[in-house]
DNA sequence: ATTTATTTTTAGATTAATCTAACTATTAAT
DNA sequence: ATTAATAGTTAGATTAATCTAAAAATAAAT
């Protein structure tokens, strides 16, 4: 039924999804051109095509939609992104900077009961090394919680994604206590009277963190109580 | 310098290596478009290219052959392809008899340090599933050494690749006793007097194969003592 | 409401990989 | 040594994916 995608055809649907905010949105040619690295007379050759599949809406001049198909499709590539960078980093011991460009190839491998024994094999995890969610087989994905250690509620755990300020010394002080994008933090406590915060960092031992530090230091939340 | 090869030319290497007895001989166009389920024109038209670009040597109405660059590149999918059938029945559970088609795809993601780290995940192995030879990094390969249970020296351990004889009755008894291609057998001793041989199937219970039996199952050898 | 700028679409080419049909070389048979 | 059969090559087309350059539509500015 599904024809079978090229690579290409894949990756347009994924790039489309992203555009889009998770495909509610349209998303115009320039844009599309420029996130492929191509130009947008491809891309034009490209969304007649997907939109011949029924895979897209398009009207002439008036931009592109994920349909249901095309939706399912980009959902299902972006879950074996993620799964696969769960297990470059959970199993291979990559580094979380250094796994992307490798789940962009093997996101394209063709064979669901691969990936149903390798989202068991790593305990069907829900997020990846990223903090970004990984949807699940029917293509249903929770939006992420992402917030500042300043804002989540006491024994919130989750995953550092951003640093919302690349001053040098903030950037040189986290790395000086262990904080790097990735690390994985517990917020145990946090004084009403000067806003600091104690976390532990990759379930190592407590540290106090001050609230201009913690104020910057954003995670995505797995667990809160 | 090797300026990134298509999937098809890495695939048609690989052919031309399976087909020359490990790249000793040559290929002629029509074994290699039957090998590749393609035409005959298409393979003379590829068989240029690769020449063009020094893979293999190639002359009019002459055949092909391996250069060394055509070689390493055919031996370094080859250690790719049987790294991730391990990987996929070792680690992900799937039967012996599944993992061919997904692992040809997998051999063509393009990253040294993934296949580095993966060899290490999986402990170094020297054979696949199928107990064919893992390549080396440097692209060398042992031969794999094939031989009847009733040949071995005692003490020898191996994998089951192929039973002799179609024999249906052949076939049952030795799925009844838990015998089945993949198998560890682990050849404990070979009486003088009627040729029947002991082993344990999978480091399980010792278990007797009569002299006709043990004369047609062929394992390749893992460790001689 | 024109003019200008931006965005989008078309037209025409190119490259990899494939095909069919026709032609040529080599090998085997008589 | 011819002839017949097989194997190998070329010519010409096709399809996916891309490009550049030119044209058309839409949006923004005056
Ligand atoms: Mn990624
Ligand atoms: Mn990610
Ligand atoms: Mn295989
Ligand atoms: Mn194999």
């Amino acid at each position: 039924m599904i024809s079978e995608l090229s690579f290409t055809e894949e990756n347009y649907l994924k790039a489309i999804f992203h555009l889009s905010s998770e495909g509610t949105e349209t998303v115009n040619t320039n844009s599309l051109a420029e996130s492929m690295s191509t130009t947008p007379a491809s891309v034009n050759d490209m969304v007649k095509r997907l939109a011949q599949k029924k895979l897209i809406g398009y009207q002439k001049y008036k931009g592109a939609t994920l349909l249901p198909k095309g939706k399912k499709v980009a959902l299902t590539i972006i879950r074996k992104h993620r799964l696969w960078e769960v297990f470059l980093v959970e199993k291979l011991e990559f580094k979380w900077d250094e796994v992307h460009e490798i789940a962009e190839q093997l996101e394209h491998i063709k064979s669901p009961t691969l990936i149903k024994k390798l989202d068991k094999f790593l305990g069907f995890p829900t997020m990846d090394p990223h903090g970004d969610p990984i949807p699940d087989e029917d293509g249903v994905m929770k939006a992420s919680i992402r917030a500042s250690i300043s804002d989540v509620n006491i024994n919130s755990r989750g995953i550092v994604v951003a640093v919302n300020n690349d001053d040098t010394l903030l950037l040189q002080h986290l790395d000086s206590i262990g904080i790097k994008l990735g690390s994985r933090i517990h917020v145990i406590d946090r004084m009403e009277f000067d806003g600091s915060v104690s976390v532990t960092i990759d379930d190592g031992k407590k540290q106090f963190i001050s609230k201009p530090v913690a104020e910057n230091l954003m995670i995505t939340i797995t667990d809160t109580k």
